[in-house]
RNA sequence: GCCGAGGUAGCUCAGUCGGUAGAGCGAGGGCCUGAAAAGCCCUGCGUCAUCAGUUCAAUUCUGAUUCUCGGCA
């Protein structure tokens, strides 16, 4: 708390991002550094922006959401569907409203591809395109496999040659982008300009070993089962869910369970599998950002890594 | 104690009519711009239980040992 006016000159030319894989502890973190830093934590989270979707999406609990306000959650009904550019937009305006207040902006969360987008920009194009995706998609069925990334490589030779040819969807949204801009997004993708323009990012990625993040995990999903995912699943099942709000880890599985294609035990065991692929996607995206500051943790409380990271931030 | 089956990749197992081995699952690594908690790609040297014998050559045949699982006592 004593550190506020030091950082206080800086708070409007410095963003930090606090990240790591899921289960690893970066909740309880983020609470103790936000009150250090006397701030707000604006969620960067693909999941929790969505209302009813709590246990599951481990959210903050009540408790922590009242010591710290949080931006970017609960904000949308999980019939709405979501994407990177609405993320982008609303955690723009986010940012205007916290620095409005001389805040430090803050955010954290697990989604690393919206954190990209926020810090490296996003090219403007029209909105997803359903019908067109879904008659390429037809296109592909009818003519066999490799065929949209056939005419992708006469339109955009470069992003062709990045993409391979079983990655539909990408193949898909590049075509998407040139059918309806006429421009490659090969070429697009040079012209964004993000927040490392305008701000100095700092980065902070929370880690433990593997063994021990695959334990947590497992303990989570099981404490998740006592909160009752069950209840809440069924609830969220009786409502329409959208097409990325369904895509959550944990629901899909236990409704699998609700529909008797799976036994609970199994629905259980496919979520904590689910949950370790998912932190092992999750760690290679950050690896691969090589301005990442990483924070091993082993025995230390959240309270000591929020110290460590307060410290350095004053440096 | 006796009879039977078996010990091969982290797990479940296949296989080698003797030329040092392969599937599924798991796991590891990577990619990533409006579905991202999604999607996509790549990766299998492992004392073939141990010891000895036969053989140019044994994980494969023979014997002993050991362990596991069934059945009978």
């Amino acid at each position: 708390m004593v550190f506020h006016h030091v950082l206080q000159a800086d708070n409007m030319k410095s963003i930090i991002f606090l990240v790591g894989p899921t289960a690893v502890g970066k909740t309880a973190v983020s609470i103790y550094l936000a009150k250090m830093l006397n701030t707000d934590i604006i969620s960067c989270d693909s999941m929790q922006v969505y209302k009813g979707m709590d246990i599951g999406t481990g959210k903050p609990a009540l408790a922590q959401l009242r010591q710290v306000p949080h931006h970017m959650i609960d904000v949308l009904s999980p019939v709405r569907n979501f994407s990177v550019a609405d993320f982008r937009k609303k955690a723009l305006d986010c940012i205007e409203v916290i620095k409005g207040k001389g805040k430090k902006v803050f955010f954290v969360g697990g989604t690393a591809l919206y954190m990209r987008a926020l810090i490296d920009g996003l090219f403007s194009s029209p909105p997803a395109d359903r019908a067109l995706r879904n008659r390429l998609l037809r296109q592909e069925k009818i003519n066999g496999r490799g065929y949209l990334y056939k005419q992708l490589s006469r339109v955009d030779k470069n992003s062709a040659k990045l993409l391979h040819p079983n990655d539909t969807r990408r193949v898909i949204r590049a075509l998407e982008v040139y059918t309806n801009t006429g421009i490659p997004i090969s070429v697009l993708k040079k012209g964004t300009r993000g927040l490392k323009s305008k701000y100095s990012i700092k980065v902070f990625c929370l880690n433990r070993n593997r063994k021990e993040l695959y334990n947590l995990i497992e303990a989570r999903v099981d404490y998740m089962f006592k909160r009752g995912l069950l209840a809440e699943s069924r609830r969220l099942k009786v409502k329409k869910l959208s097409m990325t709000a369904r895509q959550a880890l944990g629901y899909r599985e236990v409704f699998g369970y609700l529909d008797g294609r799976l036994t609970l035990k199994a629905a259980k065991e496919l979520i904590k599998k689910n949950t370790r692929n998912f932190a092992k996607r999750q760690l290679s995206w950050f690896r691969n950002d090589e301005s990442i500051e990483w924070i091993d943790i082993d025995k230390e409380k959240p309270k000591e890594i929020a110290e460590i990271l307060c410290k350095k931030l004053m440096k």
